[in-house]
DNA sequence: CATGTATACTAACTCGTGTTAGTAAAGATT
DNA sequence: AATCTTTACTAACACGAGTTAGTATACATG
């Protein structure tokens, strides 16, 4: 391995001036003449020397480093990633990957994965979490050594981390009102445990426009299904019976898997969507556009939600104390799950 | 940030003592008393000392970080990753994420990215690749630096790095011995257009099973889309065409989301899938479980890539000069887009 | 000729850690 | 009592860089 040493004694110079020419740095007035900066960067060139980003760091105190801390599942990770990915990329730096699943629970995991951040020294970390006392692991971790957290697709949110998140509550409620314009009454929402806090958002953003449009609603017209890949044979009853009881005109789902099912179930009784039914899921998921019909669905920006998740990290890394609440604006993107024009009733 | 000079300060013995003690390691027989060891590690937890990883790999010359280089499109990205995830974490090793979308196309961004990989001093790149000069760009940059590469998912192999990859051929050709073993006959191939490496062993592996059973098969049975998410109007009609002229009784697809636009199409064409035509698609991605009816796949293991991936870098890290060419089984996943039992015919 | 001032470089220190060689003190052996 | 061992520690060097202070040379000024 080629070090500055190396290229200091095959080009006949001192290291220092080896390092302040490819550092380009002329600290402190320094100056080198053209003749020996060239001869320096041939002798590099020549020797495939390649700086060392390790030593680099040591002395700097800084890395360029984040870490990522987070489930891997769902299909939506990989887009927040590539978010922070490109917004990374341009400023220069790089992602340490530290999957944990299971952040709400496995605290232990939660914890180790934080004191790697702190060991690797990385410059800050972008979290996705759940509940509160997960969280508070991380801050006793990164906290004390001054290392930034921005929490990104987090449904709870704390005054002493940042946060980016896209607005579910306001997504759902565009949604509903689609619907209401499009000459629907009777809608109703499926969708995942309500104890899990982003259900529970988009239940209370449905229930809430149902109420400003003085439509009557109720918790009963929510129907709670597994998060589960598998449409259990449990969830298969208990959802056939809440669409035959209710009969609605439309279904506004807590998330994309959810309407999937429904409209499987949908293909099972005979429902035609949108015919006899709208669909409406949540998510914006690329596999979405599969169904038969594509499905209609707010979108969320998760690609969007990486970027500024890292833009806020680096603030916080270059020394702004300020804590930021960023909620995205959802979109709605319109497939053939529901009516394409109004009232076609 | 507290160092081991402090630790030293604080518990009143030298910095190389506190060395000892933290890195249990008492290298060339040296020993301390439990007293001083005791004092040590309290006063280290005391001032909440965190050891750098940094400084120490700048010592030892190694660090415990791997380089994932490659896109990040795709559903299955995401499981590979999780795979190599698993098994760095259970080596104490670290994945560094160095996405490029476009490895094909985009040597320059590969470039860079195997040169950031040097520059951090990576033990080991775990790479996804698919064309010849893009490795070659690789292999200038790692080589010399003896930083050990394995492919991973890669349809190209080279003799100078390992790989590991899933057994396209031999899942496609268990697929068609499927479909024939329940009385197909007319089997048909639909897949992404044969210029690309990964689709073009699948066709053959689909010549092969088809020519073995002494069936008629040429390349005319084979129908190439778009990898476009949507099904475009020009390969609407393009497929449709083909599905009319050749009447297959089984479609095995070369991909997921080509069976999945299989699927939407035969909705519009009023095509009873499995009971006028079966369909199965390839990767068994998640998603397949939601189309109606849920989709027989073949599915590759891609956790298991990823895993043995890592198993082979290390390997190599530790010094093994030998190149491995892993190829790991897929396995039928068996839903409802293909007869239940033999010769509904 | 003596002095001042750019210019171009190097000596020496630093970062936080690992490691080897060397030393002081206590106890064991002859 | 003199010597050898063992025990427990520290001094000193190293890793690959960045950085500050200081020095030697060349040239301009008085």
């Amino acid at each position: 391995m080629v070090t500055m040493k190396d290229i200091a004694n095959a080009a006949g110079v001192s290291r220092p001036t080896v390092s302040q020419v490819l550092s380009g740095q002329r600290a402190g007035g320094v100056q080198i003449s053209t003749e020996t900066r060239k001869r320096v960067l041939e002798t590099a060139e020549r020797l495939g020397y390649r700086r060392n980003e390790i030593a680099r760091s040591i002395k700097t105190g800084k890395t360029n480093v984040i870490g990522i801390i987070g489930g891997l599942q769902g299909g939506y990770s990989l887009d927040i990633i590539t978010g922070i990915a490109e917004a990374c990329a341009a400023s220069g730096y790089f992602m340490k990957l530290l999957p944990v699943n299971n952040l709400e629970n496995d605290t232990d995991a939660l914890g180790q994965a934080a004191r790697q951040c702190v060991e690797h020294r990385v410059a800050g970390v972008i979290c996705r979490s759940l509940k509160e006392h997960a969280l508070d692991t991380l801050r006793a971790e990164l906290d004390a050594m001054h290392i930034p957290i921005v929490l990104v697709d987090s449904s709870s949110h704390h005054d002493w981390c940042s946060r980016v998140v896209s607005d579910d509550f306001a997504g759902i409620k565009e949604g509903v009102e689609f619907l209401l314009k499009q000459g629907h009454r009777k809608i109703v929402q499926v969708t995942s445990p309500l104890n899990l806090e982003y259900a529970r958002i988009r239940a209370d953003g449905y229930l809430a426009a149902m109420r400003e449009s003085g439509l009557p609603v109720s918790e009963d017209m929510i129907c709670e299904i597994d998060t589960m890949l598998e449409l259990s044979d449990n969830d298969k009853h208990k959802l056939a019976g809440f669409l035959k009881t209710n009969k609605p005109a439309a279904v506004i789902c807590g998330s994309d898997p959810v309407a999937m099912k429904v409209l499987m179930l949908c293909h099972e009784m005979k429902i035609a969507v949108p015919d006899d039914m709208s669909v409406i899921g949540f998510a914006g998921l690329d596999y979405t556009i599969f169904s038969s019909p594509p499905l209609t669905t707010i979108k969320q920006p998760f690609c969007e939600m990486g970027e500024k998740a890292f833009e806020l990290l680096l603030r916080h890394i270059n020394g702004d104390q300020k804590i930021y609440d960023l909620k995205l604006k959802t979109s709605l993107v319109i497939r053939d799950s529901t009516w394409k024009a109004k009232g076609k009733m």
